[in-house]
DNA sequence: CGTTAATATGAGACAATCCTCACATTTGTG
DNA sequence: CACAAATGTGAGGATTGTCTCATATTAACG
């Protein structure tokens, strides 16, 4: 919910974004998020104009730049807003590995095909978040950080199955499925219908198998 | 070296590029192929400025509108080129593991690592390759002919290794490997040093295996 | 009901960029 | 050398898009 970066400093124009403080207020600004996302998910962030985002939240340019200062500021909001979605669907799966491992002993290794589908599911419906985290404006330290906390969320989860997977494999191993999750969304987008399924098919039997060859059987 | 779409009808504003007969023009069109390759992979294809590109290669906008009539037109022109060098790749593989059967008998399987590691080479010396296959305003005819070409190459190497893989998995296959090239690719500019030869160390190791188990070894 | 802060509006200032055009220069050729 | 075709030039037309601002409307609260 948090539209702007007062925390973590250093903002060049410290143009500061009025937070909504009324019913109303928030609303738009929720409007204007939806209708950025999917602006930005047809057209790609540089492509996209703020007229034709306001147009879509049935608000005035004037009103989107009285919430947001910047259009960088509303992809930075939306951004952020994508990211606590995210967080929550990896909250939801460690609750369910752990849940598993309570009855069973153990949490399955099969939390990550789980994984690797909600994610998927995710990103099909919200292509906006592909373009914003590929931005060319995207701030390295956002984007940085934005990839620590997706690949901890992925590392939280290989830490919980069994049989386990050696320790120092495991950072390497959560940027590697991020990015064949990643891989797999735009195959899904992009590609022929004849070939894309069969790929994803073969992309993540593979996973499958190296995950398998990676855990320590003994 | 063709640099407009002259046999493939259907251009709606049927603008003749004109093409350079002269050497002199010849270099032109070079140096602003050069300083586009550049410029894109700088700041990608939306923000490069014509302008810009102009500067680099040393010649004025108008020279660069006489060989080029949109930035569009450059764009497909360069990506064309690029295109064509990738070929190379793939037929020099090709001769390659032509070479390594006609003296053992049965081309190795490391010749998918060979491509892999070239592949890698020329997409981070060329990073403009990239940025024009992924535009948004690239032709998706087109694009889906340059996957296709890329697949075919890909499949033709496949084709060729010992032990076989099946008929049906080639296809897909050869589909997975260009992502995960691209991938890979995309991963050495991202991501964090610590984690991103860790990474794709995982990522070779883990397509190795399952070209493996994908071989029939009857 | 009256005051005031929040929210809404859209014309247009300002800047950036693509591309054109009228004209200059170079170079191959008879 | 004379001529024509190819190539070179850069000011500026035309368009588009971000963001500002002066002003209008709404609604919470005593």
């Amino acid at each position: 919910m948090d539209s702007q970066k007062s925390s973590a400093g250093a903002s060049k124009t410290a143009k500061i974004t009025k937070t909504p403080s009324r019913g109303r207020g928030v609303q738009r600004v929720s409007a204007l998020l939806d209708a950025a996302s999917a602006v930005f998910a047809e057209t790609g962030y540089e492509a996209a104009t703020t007229t034709e985002i306001a147009r879509r939240a049935k608000a005035s340019i004037g009103s989107l730049y009285q919430f947001f200062p910047t259009k960088e500021h509303l992809a930075a909001a939306l951004h952020a807003r994508h990211l606590e979605s995210l967080a929550a669907v990896f909250d939801s799966l460690a609750a369910e590995a752990q849940g598993a491992a309570n009855e069973q002993g153990a949490a399955s290794d099969g939390i990550i095909d789980e994984l690797f589908q909600r994610l998927l599911v995710y990103l099909e419906a919200n292509p906006a978040f592909l373009v914003l985290g590929e931005r060319r404006s995207l701030d390295p330290a956002v984007k940085k950080q934005a990839r620590a906390r997706l690949r901890g969320g992925i590392a939280g989860l290989l830490q919980t199955i069994e049989p386990p997977v050696p320790r120092e494999r495991i950072a390497p191993l959560a940027a590697l499925i991020l990015h064949l999750i990643r891989m797999a969304a735009m195959l899904r987008a992009d590609d022929d219908l004849t070939i894309r399924d069969p790929a994803v098919a073969e992309l993540r039997e593979m996973l499958r198998r190296h995950l398998a060859a990676t855990q320590v059987k003994a």
